[in-house]
DNA sequence: CTCCCGATAT
DNA sequence: ATATCAGGAG
């Protein structure tokens, strides 16, 4: 839909806003960055950050969440929400590493997909920052901006993915997306954006609709 | 489609 | 009060 040079304009512009845009969760394993991931589920980085600088302490290993106590568990992610279900899903998850694949957090989408609380979202996370494996992340900054700069018409994120995919060059995607991340956050807001301040506005469909 | 769910900005 | 936050599952 968006002509090549919009695209463009926008690559551009995001690179030179954002040149090194990289994944806000703090984390020193594969491991720790698929937990985090599933935390940061409808919660910010921030918040998840605060939660696992205690949360790693206390778990090591995957064996440490597989055999946690589900209650203490759910208490100790309780601030990020959702926290019964992601309590749930990471003991299984860990389990699964452990007993299906070889106590490593797998390096595919196929078998991310597998494990229980992992979406295409959390598997291009992983992919991306623990493999070097090019994905489009779409979450709700990469759904929302996406579609206010006019890349896309869709609103299922697999269809988004997908759109984005054939408009960005594939080595910029696992940059792109948190590009769109950290333009979301800081001008593009879900509220209120600031499409005064914005530098991408003359390629953005929304700014130029909220233009006058 | 609904549900899960706490914390913060508006 | 309400919308929203690096979603996923039933």
């Amino acid at each position: 839909m968006p002509s090549k040079e919009t695209v463009n304009k926008i690559i551009e512009e995001l690179e030179r806003l954002y040149p090194d845009a990289g994944c806000s969760l703090t984390y020193s394993t594969p491991l720790q960055l698929l937990i985090a991931t599933q935390l940061a589920a409808q919660c910010t980085d921030e918040r998840v950050n605060i939660v696992t600088k205690e949360l790693f302490k206390k778990y090591k290993t995957a064996e440490d969440f597989a055999n946690a106590d589900l209650k203490a568990l759910e208490q100790d992610i309780r601030p990020t929400g959702f926290y019964r279900n992601k309590a749930r899903n990471i003991k299984e998850c860990c389990r699964m590493i452990i007993e299906k694949f070889n106590g490593e957090v797998p390096d595919s989408m196929e078998k991310l997909l597998m494990l229980p609380g992992v979406g295409r979202k959390t598997a291009n996370v992983i992919l991306g920052n623990i493999y070097n494996i090019p994905g489009i992340v779409v979450d709700t900054h990469a759904k929302r901006l996406s579609n206010r700069m006019g890349l896309t018409k869709e609103e299922d994120p697999v269809k988004i993915e997908f759109d984005l995919m054939k408009i960005i060059p594939r080595e910029k995607w696992s940059k792109f997306s948190n590009q769109l991340v950290f333009h979301g956050r800081a001008v593009c807001k879900a509220r209120k954006p600031d499409c005064e301040a914005c530098s991408i506005r003359p390629y953005c469909v929304y700014g130029q609709k909220t233009l006058k």
